[in-house]
DNA sequence: GTACATTGATTAACGCCGTTATTCGCCCCA
DNA sequence: TGGGGCGAATAACGGCGTTAATCAATGTAC
């Protein structure tokens, strides 16, 4: 029991601390906030994580974990390369813009707010690029793909879909341009830039 | 005198305000630090900007103009719209890198730290978009980029660029990619998808 | 059964932050 | 000589992350 509600107690903090980054964002978000929520002093929050900043990777551990999930899901339903690519900058794209909680504190955040990613842990996190990568060099052997460093580009692809994602949400685009034309430009954009038989007049609508 | 050293003022407060941002980053500028550093008391700030916002927003006209300049030499510096349009990506993104003093304030930080842009400065922020959409079309007219609308490839060609620079500027990309090797490709990745010509091989090395 | 140690939790405090209200000192002009 | 206006400063408010000290309850050893 005492056992239990300790852990209990943690996911609490947990739960709380992702709940109010949907609400009010990280620049609100404080560990005396997630304490009034809880009903708990904020000073023990301290008894379960040793900084702001851990808890927040606790959380960047979390998110992690959808994408890849997501990720994977995505990569797993389509056979070809360059579908399972395009599933995967979809799925990558919808989970920026609908978990914008978890996305804030895994890439967007800068560096400066917070202290860096235990280096241990950049190995999980490389796997949601290297999954890409995958499907690149899948496709390379089958032909379907010119021949490129599939790291070089998945990072590639990262950026474009990275991009998409924060200027959306950050609502820099301006209103006359159709979130769902950028998105699918983007996605559609990255798969045919390395395909060798490359449908031109599909990258962009219109 | 009176004025003048009145505007000698206001500058040195954007002045260093703008050092720190370079020195410290957006996460320890405070006025409380501006003021010890030109001298004065924090409050006499609030007698030439109404709150700390309104000050980083003058800042953000600034970066607005530089990069504005920026890409407009870059413009002037080729003639054909493909060879402008590279030149501009370029510019943006060595903008991005070189000054992230601004680029932070002007496209990475978030709503929620900061209150909005004023609307009516959107229109001079807009330009700097517009001036690559004009390349855009004007390859259009003269049959060496494929018929798109301009806007969404311009946005397109941004959110690429963005991505680059903040994945880069943060430290997220894997130390193993050469960050001028993904420069290079997001460069020619954006002008080369939009050609009629198109040479696949060189949007990506190796 | 009593003294001690452990442990979950709290309060108080430190030094930051943006911002506001108030006050001070000085120059100009009637 | 006395205000009026104005640049600038101090004090203060409520918020922040974090640490130190404390408290109360629970076991535990003798």
């Amino acid at each position: 029991m005492s056992e239990e509600e300790e852990k209990g107690l943690r996911r609490a903090i947990l739960d709380t601390a992702r709940q109010l980054l949907t609400t009010v964002g990280y620049a609100r978000l404080s560990m005396r906030n997630i304490a009034k929520e809880i009903g708990y002093s904020a000073t023990s929050i301290y008894l379960h994580f040793e900084s702001k900043d851990d808890l927040v990777h606790a959380l960047i551990d979390e998110g992690v974990d959808v994408l890849h999930e997501s990720l994977s899901r995505a990569n797993a339903s389509f056979s070809t390369p360059e579908h399972r690519l395009e599933a995967m900058c979809r799925a990558y794209v919808a989970f920026g813009l609908e978990r914008p909680e978890y996305y804030e504190i895994m890439y967007v955040l800068h560096p400066e707010y917070i202290k860096r990613y235990p280096v241990e842990k950049y190995r999980k996190a490389r796997r949601n690029l290297e999954i890409m990568a995958d499907a690149v060099r899948d496709g390379m052997e089958s032909g379907v793909f010119r021949s490129v460093e599939p790291m070089l580009a998945a990072n590639l692809a990262w950026t474009q879909l990275h991009g998409v994602v924060t200027l959306l949400s950050s609502e820099r685009v301006d209103k006359r341009i159709a979130p769902d034309d950028l998105i699918d430009a983007a996605c559609r954009h990255v798969v045919s830039s390395i395909c060798t038989w490359k449908d031109p007049s599909s990258v962009l609508p219109s």
